[in-house]
RNA sequence: GGGCGCGUAGCUCAGUGGGAGAGCACUACCUUGACACGGUAGGGGCCGCUGGUUCAAUCCCAGCCGCGCCCA
């Protein structure tokens, strides 16, 4: 006997086991069977199982089941990425606490703590994922630092190298001074920060006392002034052009330039020039050939060799004592004094109050400083322009489809690609330098020395380089690196490309884009035929989740105390196209109740002896009760079937519900229980409840598995590979159809007027029907029983004579339904009642009527259309004639 | 400023050119032998606003208001 309610707990972790050790999980490529792929978005090997893990993983586990109960090689890729940065991070954290600087400590040994964490650590989130339910073929989990990746990672930059996709340049790069690296646009985002515009003074070279004034909100960068520039139709400044200033406290003669970068609405008209210290500037400074001194080291402090030999005194404009005093001061302090000096000095014309936005490390979450490095860089224009062209003829299509105007958006604007991290944690780039700088990139150090010996032709010193590359650099090659690529495997010819990525919206670009362009370059092919975006995980008021708001859920808890099953399906229901989803404890522990529901009702089925028939035929059931709910089953197995197909995770979550509790709860099994005896009752409820628990499996993998070797449809984990029903068909499933829609009407009926009558549920009343055909009579006969316990009822008979005074009335169809219940009732309320219901069907009637009074209507609607309002107007007709007959027979 | 999306019951959200829906919440009644994580019944909506197209608009179009996100 299953037990009174469903404890996931105890059967989460045995279900699991026995599913990954039998091999479940396992795609076959072997098998005759069509491959169906989906790589896992891999978590970062520092995280921890979030909301938005539990989202994104609930909805491939579904996919991926559902695809693996078709009979399709599901192949749904493990594996975890080695997220450069953020382990880096981690590591570096945990040498802290022990006092230990990772320079002091040397970067071989540094990268072997890091593995050494790794292996540690590093499997927290695949244990959780398991937590979850997740089936992933975990035998061939991979890391995108493992051997094979590695490899594939040097066979890729060596190829883009030798194709010139990949190429060294001296350039402004976004430097992150805290992490001492340089990130990619990607990994800045700008923040409001309330700053000041300072208006400075540059006095002009000529000794006249007239001054330029430049409006700047990072006046620390001022030492790196090469020019000023002014809008060539500025009226104000015209007559300045091409001639100098002198650069306050540096003493520098810098000129003024002609430049339409210079916004005359902006501030005074004028702008400093920095070119190693601001992309804009850094363009205008390439324009004009200008100088390019940087005047901030990587930790963004004062530096002071670039600018040192140009220093000159200059009588209350300038003091390069001042100047070399700031050398290694950080640049809030460098511009606190800075500022203070042009003051001091009377250059400082006014200071405005501005609000404005400064780039900020992700990471690091200090600003950004831009500044002029050596890096690598990938030419991604070059590369996106197969992944736009993909997109646009439809070989790999975005859901919701709007996504793809973010893609392209982006793709056709896309910048030139920064590689190279100074960071110990990643895949070293394969360059090595000889003694004159030359480089060589080689797939190995023996290569490289190979192209030195016949470079130079002698044995020369090699240095590799020693940044590594951005981790999305190998994410990128994910969709094949984790098949076996460069090698040439089975696993590469059967699984690339995958059916569906499932991801969030955040990383179209950093991932989905890079996928592309790399799937497309290497592989001739784009690496997914779809892409499915989903939304993010807020709480229940639809704030993002967040450490510092405190208002993070974590899905162990959740499972924890409402079951994975629960958790699954509140996803899987909460998921609508192009939606976020508000999530939040209450939600989940009201769907736990659609999983004890259907425990319950499992329950109900093993009290009454119901077992699966591996015999029955659902084409060859007689009884009207059966085919109706097979009809119905096969119908909810379509629409589920259906919803799938459309990522309608939603709908598919809906049209499950509301068969198992609306239909085959609420309905079938209350209809049946008498029957329950019967031999064809009986297999048909099996039959049903096995299709609920094959079309609930991909969201509740847990309790349908149970209950599934609990019955006996299958051995022990079995319905994890069980086929996905079909729809099927039922003989005279119409008519079926139609005479439980009746009895379910007249229940309804029934029910509604005693409930509105007051009539105590323990009083049973006899039914009469008064002008009812004979197959409404005959149907009453057959379902007598049925009606009787679920309408109370204590007979059911065509009304012979007048109608009892006292009875309470109901319209259905044709017929008056007709409840005595002389004394039991209040007559003024049932006439109160039985005017309602008529004012409604007599509105109904009448806006219908005008609707056909429209000739307009008539004549230019479709006849169908047409037909049914005339339907519905008669329907509604002969309701208010029925209803009028029962109020005069109330008097 | 540009782009995308959203505004439907108290809440969360489906939906469709022709009869406004679901879940939860709420109210009343019911401890009936699967289930009180239950059953039965019920109340509740100018479908954001204003125009336009149409025989017909919650749905299509335009504008406006409000909210969110992305990019400058």
């Amino acid at each position: 006997m299953l037990n009174k309610t469903f404890a996931p707990a105890e059967i989460e972790p045995r279900l699991y086991d026995g599913w990954e050790s039998s091999g479940a999980f396992a795609a076959d490529p072997v098998s005759g069977a069509a491959p169906f792929t989906i790589m896992i978005p891999p978590p970062n090997v520092t995280g921890s199982l979030h909301m938005g893990h539990a989202l994104t993983f609930t909805l491939q586990d579904a996919l991926i089941r559902w695809r693996r109960m078709q009979g399709r090689d599901a192949l749904w890729q493990p594996g975890t990425d080695h997220a450069g940065i953020a382990t880096q991070m981690v590591v570096e954290r945990l040498l802290a606490a022990e006092g230990i600087d990772r320079r002091k400590l040397g970067r071989e040994t540094f990268v072997q703590r890091v593995w050494q964490w790794k292996q540690e650590s590093g499997g927290t989130i695949t244990r959780q994922l398991r937590r979850l339910g997740a089936s992933l073929d975990w035998p061939r989990e991979r890391f995108t630092m493992d051997d094979g990746l590695s490899a594939a990672v040097r066979e890729v930059f060596c190829t883009l190298f030798e194709q010139g996709l990949i190429y060294r340049d001296r350039r402004l790069v976004n430097w992150d001074p805290k992490l001492l690296t340089a990130i990619s646009d990607l990994e800045v985002e700008s923040r409001e920060v309330k700053g000041s515009l300072w208006h400075l003074r540059y006095p002009l070279a000529d000794g006249s006392g007239r001054f330029v004034v430049v409006a700047t909100t990072r006046p620390e960068t001022m030492l790196g002034d090469v020019a000023v520039a002014v809008h060539p139709e500025d009226a104000r400044w015209r007559d300045l052009i091409g001639r100098d200033v002198i650069l306050p406290l540096v003493g520098r003669r810098i000129p003024i330039i002609a430049d339409e970068y210079s916004d005359p609405e902006k501030g005074s008209g004028a702008v400093k020039i920095t070119p190693a210290h601001d992309f804009n500037d850094f363009e205008v400074g390439r324009r004009h050939n200008l100088p390019m001194p940087s005047v901030l080291d990587q930790e963004a402090k004062v530096q002071l060799s670039e600018i040192e030999d140009a220093l000159a005194p200059v009588e209350g404009i300038a003091d390069p004592a001042f100047v070399r005093a700031l050398a290694g001061e950080d640049r809030f302090e460098a511009r606190r004094r800075i500022v203070a000096e042009f003051d001091r000095l009377g250059l400082l014309e006014k200071i405005d109050a501005h609000t404005h936005q400064v780039p900020h490390g992700d990471r690091s979450g200090v600003p950004i400083e831009p500044r002029l490095t050596v890096q690598w860089y990938c030419n991604a224009a070059e590369l996106a322009k197969p992944a736009i062209a993909a997109a646009e003829q439809g070989r790999t299509k975005f859901v919701p489809r709007q996504w793809e105007n973010t893609f392209f958006a982006w793709m056709r604007d896309i910048q030139p690609w920064c590689i190279s991290r100074q960071l110990w944690w990643g895949h070293r780039i394969p360059a090595w330098y000889g003694p004159d700088g030359h480089v060589f990139v080689a797939r190995s150090a023996a290569a490289a020395h190979e192209a030195a010996r016949a470079h130079y032709l002698k044995e020369v010193e090699l240095i590799q380089d020693g940044d590594v590359l951005d981790t999305w650099f190998s994410s990128g090659l994910w969709p094949f690196s984790t098949l076996g690529w460069p090698e040439r495997t089975a696993e590469v010819a059967r699984y690339y490309p995958g059916d569906v990525l499932v991801t969030g919206f955040d990383i179209i670009f950093f991932w989905v884009a890079r996928m592309m362009m790399m799937g497309l370059h290497f592989m001739g092919e784009v690496p997914f035929r779809d892409v499915y975006i989903h939304g993010l995980v807020r709480d229940e008021r639809g704030q993002k989740m967040s450490k510092s708001k405190g208002n993070v859920l974590d899905p162990l808890d959740l499972i924890d105390r409402f079951g994975a099953d629960a958790l699954r399906f509140t996803i899987c229901a909460l998921t609508g196209p192009g939606r976020d989803i508000k999530l939040g404890p209450a939600v989940v522990e009201s769907y736990r109740s659609f999983v004890t529901k259907l425990w319950n009702a499992a329950r109900f089925c093993e009290m009454n002896a119901i077992a699966p028939d591996p015999a029955f035929d659902p084409s060859q059931a007689t009884s009207p009760l059966c085919r109706w709910i097979l009809a119905e089953a096969s119908e909810a197995v379509a629409a589920a079937t259906a919803a799938l197909e459309a990522y309608r995770f939603d709908e598919y979550a809906a049209t499950c519900y509301r068969f198992t509790w609306n239909v085959f709860c609420d309905w079938f099994l209350e209809l049946a229980k008498p029957a329950l005896a019967e031999a064809e009752v009986k297999q048909t409820a099996a039959h049903v409840l096995g299709l609920i628990l094959r079309l609930l499996h991909p969201a509740m993998p847990f309790v349908t598995e149970e209950l599934w070797c609990y019955f006996g449809y299958g051995p022990q984990c079995s319905l994890i590979r069980a086929p996905w029903p079909a729809p099927f068909g039922v003989p005279g499933a119409d008519a079926a159809r139609g005479e439980l829609d009746w009895v379910v009407r007249l229940i309804g009926a029934v029910r509604t007027v005693r409930a509105e009558m007051n009539v105590p549920p323990s009083l049973p009343a006899p039914i009469f029907l008064q002008d009812a055909s004979t197959d409404s009579l005959a149907r009453g006969r057959r379902w007598i029983e049925a009606i009787s316990r679920l309408a109370r009822a204590s007979d059911l008979a065509p009304l012979a004579g007048e109608v009892p005074r006292g009875s309470a009335q109901a319209v259905l169809d044709e017929a008056t339904v007709v409840l005595p219940l002389a004394g039991l009732i209040d007559l003024d309320a049932e006439r109160a009642r039985l005017e309602r219901e008529r004012t409604k069907a007599a509105n109904e009637a009448a806006t219908l009527e005008r609707k056909l009074e429209n000739q307009g209507f008539v004549t230019r609607a479709a006849p169908e259309v047409v037909e049914e309002t005339r339907a519905r107007r008669e329907s509604a007709l002969s309701e208010v004639a029925r209803l009028q007959a029962a109020l005069a027979r109330i008097g």
